[in-house]
RNA sequence: CGGGGUGUAGCGUAGCCCGGUUAGCGCGCCUGCUUUGGGAGCAGGAGGUCGCAAGUUCGAAUCUUGCCACCCCGACCA
């Protein structure tokens, strides 16, 4: 095990911000609740953005930019939305610094005050809309497919490093429809580029469902979310999907004139993943002695690793490994060769195990011999040794097996921590003892998810999709309930 | 914003209660030699506004007051 790395067991919040910090992902900054985002944890958002922007793309949208500001006005258009992020909002209010009447650094200049006050995005819903006033006349306008990668400012009391900072980076969709139908269908559509996004590329198997009414968004009429396990019990919000029904529109004064001549107000949506999804990955895969990436978001697939004794054994492994490295190219995979003389080999291995590289090639003169190399694979810590012409094959398919195997993994443990409670005892010992999924009936009020919540932490992550449609009786009130619902403690 | 805690080299810390050498140690860093199949060893070296500001004192890392930052627990958080 890493020296001076704390376990899950032992504490988990010091194990997983000891990653964050020892992987080289992130770090905190000079500013409050703001955080660096490192090389290394931005390689692996730059891997999660071409993945999610080439299926954007694939479904129609195309990529744009509105403003960091967003006149103050905007945000009163929409009274649940405004409600909803009045709370968190940075506020620009000066245009000016001058120099301090003592001589010392600069104030803030009070002649340059704005008249009109700028948000700093939270969110860019108010000012697409103040735009797509403008796009939109006609049916033939329609429908607006637009994503935009962003950053955005929520002012939060007490942050986390990737999970919830201040700023952050994400995507924001959002789309205008001539129907309620269609704007309805793509809500589902991207949740669906989301799952398959969560499970095919993050290994992270999810749940897909509603929000309740008290976890909507502000100003939706419906949003539905995928909702991921961690490991220590408890859930995360991995992405939404707004159906805004015509809330902005009616706020922002969208309408289209249609095929029959009259004028109705434009169906929206919005939806959006952040790197949040950062803290998903770790919090899912890795272990006591490190990240954990699954190969298709590792920046760095499998590394080499020469292992010599002098000048002479030096040139003759690395010409070896770099015969290596270009073999393994030529099957897609991306290498690292790490000939660095400065470290050690036994450094870089624990080196590469802490930042998650998925496969470790060694190979010493012993290898260069046999013609052979060591292989070892970060998910299982299993070292196998294979003959070295065969690597390019046997890595790819590693690779393929660590995809998979991590997904089966984290869907094991997500099965095992998914438990039905059917009185508020066992509810209790279930979230005490295990943490998890608990699937329970509820009333459908939002005054008992509220109680539920005060008293337990416990809040609705979704209404599953797929639930079954058993009648029951609601854990908390008694009252009748049609389905259950998914809950657990949250980040 | 409430309650508690912590600020000493890049990181982790001792010293503070009870003021008094040149602020000590580990990791890391630099140089050299020996090393290299799971975090190397030895020798030498560099690196400090003791969070900031005022005060008490012959003298402050140490005592007093104020401020700032960070951490934990609450409150808050689609």
């Amino acid at each position: 095990m890493a020296k001076d790395f704390s376990t899950r067991e032992d504490n988990y919040s010091k194990w997983y911000n000891d990653i964050v910090q020892r992987a080289g992902l992130a770090e905190a900054s000079a500013v409050r609740g703001c955080m660096v985002i490192k090389p290394y944890g931005y390689a692996i958002w730059e891997k999660m953005q071409a993945a999610l922007d080439k299926m954007f793309k694939d479904t129609g949208h195309s990529n744009a930019y509105f403003p960091l500001f967003i006149p103050k006005s905007f945000f009163s258009r929409e009274a649940d939305h405004v409600e909803g992020f009045a709370k968190e909002c940075a506020v620009v209010t000066h245009y000016r610094l001058k120099n301090a009447p003592d001589g010392k650094g600069v104030v803030v200049d009070n002649d340059a005050r704005l008249e009109e006050e700028l948000v700093i995005r939270p969110t860019s819903e108010t000012i697409i809309w103040d735009t797509y006033r403008q796009w939109i006349q006609s049916y033939r306008d329609l429908p607006i497919l637009v994503n935009q990668w962003a950053n955005v400012v929520r002012w939060e009391m007490r942050t986390r490093m990737f999970l919830r900072t201040a700023e952050f980076l994400w995507q924001e969709g959002h789309t205008a429809h001539a129907t309620k139908e269609e704007a309805i269908e793509e809500t589902y559509r991207m949740l669906d580029i989301y799952a398959d996004f969560a499970e095919n590329h993050m290994a992270i198997p999810v749940l897909k469902g509603f929000k309740s009414e008290n976890e909507r968004f502000a100003g939706a009429v419906d949003t539905v979310c995928i909702e991921a396990l961690m490991q220590d019990g408890k859930a995360l919000q991995a992405g939404t999907s707004h159906f805004l029904g015509q809330n902005f529109a009616k706020a922002f004064d969208v309408k289209f004139a249609s095929k029959e001549g009259s004028l109705e107000y434009v169906w929206a949506t919005s939806w959006g993943v952040s790197t949040r999804l950062a803290g998903a990955l770790i919090m899912a895969h890795s272990d006591d002695h490190g990240l954990v990436l699954p190969p298709k978001l590792a920046p760095v697939q499998a590394v080499i690793v020469p292992i010599y004794k002098n000048g002479d054994e030096y040139d003759l492994v690395c010409n070896k490994a770099r015969e290596l490295k270009e073999n393994l190219e030529n099957h897609g995979i991306l290498v690292k060769l790490d000939d660095r003389d400065t470290h050690k080999p036994g450094w870089k291995f624990n080196e590469y195990e802490f930042k998650g590289v998925p496969v470790r090639l060694a190979i010493g003169p012993r290898d260069v011999k046999n013609g052979t190399v060591e292989v070892a694979r970060r998910d299982t810590l299993q070292k196998e040794v294979i003959a070295i012409d065969q690597a390019g094959k046997a890595v790819g398919s590693l690779l393929t097996e660590i995809q998979k195997g991590l997904y089966e993994r984290a869907l094991a443990f997500r099965e095992a921590n998914t438990h039905t409670a059917d009185s508020w005892e066992v509810f209790n010992q279930l979230l005490d003892k295990k943490g998890g999924f608990i699937l329970a009936h509820w009333d459908g009020t939002a005054e008992t998810e509220q109680k539920i919540k005060e008293e337990t932490k416990a809040t609705i992550r979704c209404i599953p999709f797929d639930g079954n449609k058993e009648s029951g009786k609601c854990v908390y009130t008694g009252k009748p309930s049609g389905q259950r619902v998914v809950f657990a403690r949250a980040y």
